[in-house]
DNA sequence: CGAGAGCGTTTACAGTTGTAAACTTTAATT
DNA sequence: AATTAAAGTTTACAACTGTAAACGCTCTCG
């Protein structure tokens, strides 16, 4: 339904007023970012007009000002902006990606044990197929016809 | 040393194919990115340019001409992007999201036993502190003054 | 040695993002 | 009803992105 989500950094800033009080007015959101990162009004009103432009918040007149809610999701939201950067490289490499984040990610025991359940339910295939484009991973390497040619001593024909 | 690293879409493009060649000219990358994106050799000296002004690329002067490096690694790069995104959202919300990677990473029987091996290592804390600023996030509510004012009561709900 | 091929550099240009001032409309107050 | 304060809308503007044409230098081939 909705093309992809795009939400700049600074956008993002202000869907996080929204989604922890739910309902927000642009001063409780400027309160916030003010103090956060020493925005000004202004700055905050543009950013609104955008999200709302977007389609991302919606203002609904209350009996004195405007409130904005939003139906979006955040951690749904956050899952798309990801879905983006982890297509960024082969889907072989992301497990060791998911190592590295479970190393990093500090957390209770009780995430622990959900995490091990997760694993413990999940599918294993027999071989994850690589999906980069040839050229843009080791994975082809092997592959029979690269597209690259060798750039040694021939010369380069020149297409159009 | 270096700032933050940033790396647009278009330009890791580019990147990707120095990470899987190692080397390249100029000529290779437009061959790859012609295909797959169908740029133009314009289009690719560009982002070359950028990507070496920026330092992610390095130029060496071949025999005839230049080859393309980078001293980057893609996984580390991939990384620093994620951290950006990552710091997004309440920290203490990050496990949801690892399980959730781990549900939709289609991954191999190796893959798996090497994440169960991650987490049987994986040191827990009592408890993960909320890293977010008063007023995005609800870990917050509870706490003592809560920057935002409530406002007023009666409630306009025309949802549709 | 001159001409063309190849490659890097400069210029271009519209769209997005970060930040904010100025303007306008609306609602509350006197 | 006029004034004013608050909130939304328009305008601004530089930096960054995506895409690419035009320009210029150099190396190689004839």
């Amino acid at each position: 339904m909705s093309e992809t989500l795009n939400i700049s950094d600074a956008e993002w800033e202000v869907m996080r007023v929204v989604w922890a009080s739910g309902e927000s007015t642009s001063q409780d959101i400027t309160t916030v970012l003010n103090g956060k990162r020493g925005w000004s009004q202004s700055t905050v009103k543009t950013l609104l007009g955008r999200l709302t432009r977007k389609g991302y918040l919606q203002a609904r007149k209350n009996a004195r000002h405007f409130v904005y809610t939003t139906h979006l999701d955040e951690p749904d939201s956050l899952k798309q902006e990801l879905e983006g950067l982890l297509s960024r490289i082969c889907s072989r490499k992301i497990p060791n990606l998911l190592a590295y984040l479970i190393e990093k990610t500090p957390m209770i025991a009780k995430d622990r044990a959900m995490l091990e359940q997760v694993l413990r339910n999940k599918q294993v295939v027999a071989e994850v197929p690589c999906d980069c484009y040839p050229g843009q991973c080791t994975c082809h390497l092997h592959a029979s016809g690269t597209i690259l040619s060798q750039h040694s001593n021939e010369e380069i024909s020149h297409e159009n």
